[in-house]
DNA sequence: TCTGGGGTCCTAGGACCC
DNA sequence: TCTGGGGTCCTAGGACCC
């Protein structure tokens, strides 16, 4: 039966990272994968298997070492090169698969199926070309919101044998059913804090909060979780966003491979992660107008004294010339550097974007000179063509020490062909 | 020894203007 | 004696997301 009904589908791929580490070591069909940030910090990916075990979202790597060892759990260090290659595979198979797409995150897109005669049907088709094309395993939800896909997902989660992995909730009595049988906290939009002041409202599941009083809510909270409520009921508040918008800030910020004390090697970091997040600015066509440098000693060790500080640097005029901005970053940060701390971490932040282009709002104000366009032109096109930092400022080191710590990183199987050595089959 | 990285949106409050 | 009011812009901080 056909509907003109809006239709929303959230697809998002299972165990993302620790599924595409699988795809490769078919091997490891049934044995539990984790992946840990950065650093070989915490874990940040979990197969169901892992899941199953107990082993927590985010919890620290060193504190769950042993057992893992015990489980027979077989660890990754985080390699997005392989992440990124893999997601875009997935969302062209979407994209071919539907009328319109919204790229959410790495592991999610939001599809419009308004118009289409049975989503549940196409929901299915999807999960099943996209296992097909690329071994990735997805879910899908289908609701009249992006909520209630979201919703919609989450059920097909949590009833994933009974439900193969595709929920419509276009049906009004099974929606309200799920709304009825959801915690409002796994709504999405509803974090920790929102959940304790609902839960002191007597607001317990998605139902209650769907049956909220609207007003009440943005008087007593905001805005959002009005929407939120109110998309629960079926009302749409959150448009399929097709076309990603530029970024208004760009960062880049990591924790050193070890704590580093002198300024010397911090200014180094500092200088990479400048010249990193300059590279994402002039990959969207934007300059920006100001620079926020901070660092930090770490956060956890109680015996550690802590500093934290930041500072915002105005450039002279727009730009995206990797040289000014480092520049900046180092400035600002031997302003804020303190002596005798063991810093962790360091983060550059580009504030204030404008498009490349865009009117300045001071007719007299300075631009950027045409000579910082050409050599930034010429920096690009050299690393698009040989990889990244096969020409860099001289700042930029590639290999220092307080470099990432990832021991147990996989192969880039998709996207370097040097690495491409060795795929295991039973 | 050891605890990620990158974003968005909203709100409150201060500064400033007329 | 007596001390406006409305509007805008900016910033910091909170909350949330993956």
């Amino acid at each position: 039966m056909a509907s003109t009904e809006r239709a929303i589908a959230l697809i998002d791929c299972n165990s993302f990272y620790a599924s595409c580490e699988r795809v490769f070591r078919p091997d490891l069909r049934r044995t539990p994968i984790v992946v840990l940030s950065n650093n070989d910090g915490c874990v940040i990916a979990r197969s169901a298997e892992a899941k199953q075990l107990g082993i927590k979202m985010g919890v620290p790597y060193f504190q769950i070492r042993r057992d893992l060892e015990r489980w027979g759990v077989v660890v990754f260090s985080s390699n997005y090169a392989l992440y990124g290659d893999m997601s875009e595979r997935v969302m062209t198979v979407i994209e071919s698969l539907v009328p319109a797409v919204e790229v959410y995150s790495i592991d999610e897109s939001f599809a419009d199926l308004t118009g289409v005669p049975d989503v549940e049907v196409l929901g299915r088709r999807i999960r099943a070309e996209v296992l097909r094309s690329t071994g990735i395993p997805v879910g899908v939800g289908i609701g009249g919101t992006k909520t209630l896909a979201k919703l919609a997902n989450h059920s097909a989660k949590r009833w994933q044998k009974q439900t193969g992995g595709v929920v419509d909730l276009l049906d009004p009595v099974r929606r309200d059913k799920v709304l009825r049988v959801t915690d409002v906290g796994d709504v999405w939009g509803v974090g920790r804090r929102m959940t304790e002041h609902l839960n002191r409202l007597g607001i317990r599941t998605a139902w209650d909060l769907a049956s909220a009083d609207a007003w009440t809510l943005r008087k007593k909270f905001s805005v959002v979780i009005e929407k939120t409520a109110r998309e629960l009921r079926g009302t749409p508040c959150l448009d399929l966003e097709e076309v990603a918008s530029p970024k208004q800030e760009i960062c880049c910020s990591r924790m050193f491979g070890k704590r580093l004390r002198e300024l010397e090697p911090i200014k180094d970091a500092v200088a990479a992660y400048a010249a990193r997040a300059s590279e994402k600015l002039r990959a969207q066509q934007s300059m920006c107008k100001r620079v926020r440098i901070s660092i930090r000693t770490g956060m956890f060790n109680p015996d550690e004294p802590k500093f934290a500080k930041g500072v915002v640097c105005e450039l002279p005029y727009p730009t995206n010339d990797t040289r000014y901005i480092i520049r900046a970053a180092i400035a600002g940060l031997e302003h804020i550097y303190r002596d005798g701390f063991s810093f962790s971490k360091a983060e550059v932040l580009l504030m204030d974007l404008c498009q490349r282009g865009e009117y300045t709002d001071d007719l007299f104000a300075q631009t950027q000179p045409a000579a910082s366009e050409r050599v930034m032109g010429v920096l690009d096109a050299i690393n698009a063509k040989w990889g990244r930092n096969t020409l860099r400022p001289g700042r930029v080191t590639t290999a220092p020490d307080w470099g990432m710590r990832r021991e147990m990183m996989s192969q880039s199987f998709t996207t370097r062909l040097d690495q491409l050595w060795v795929v295991r089959c039973n």
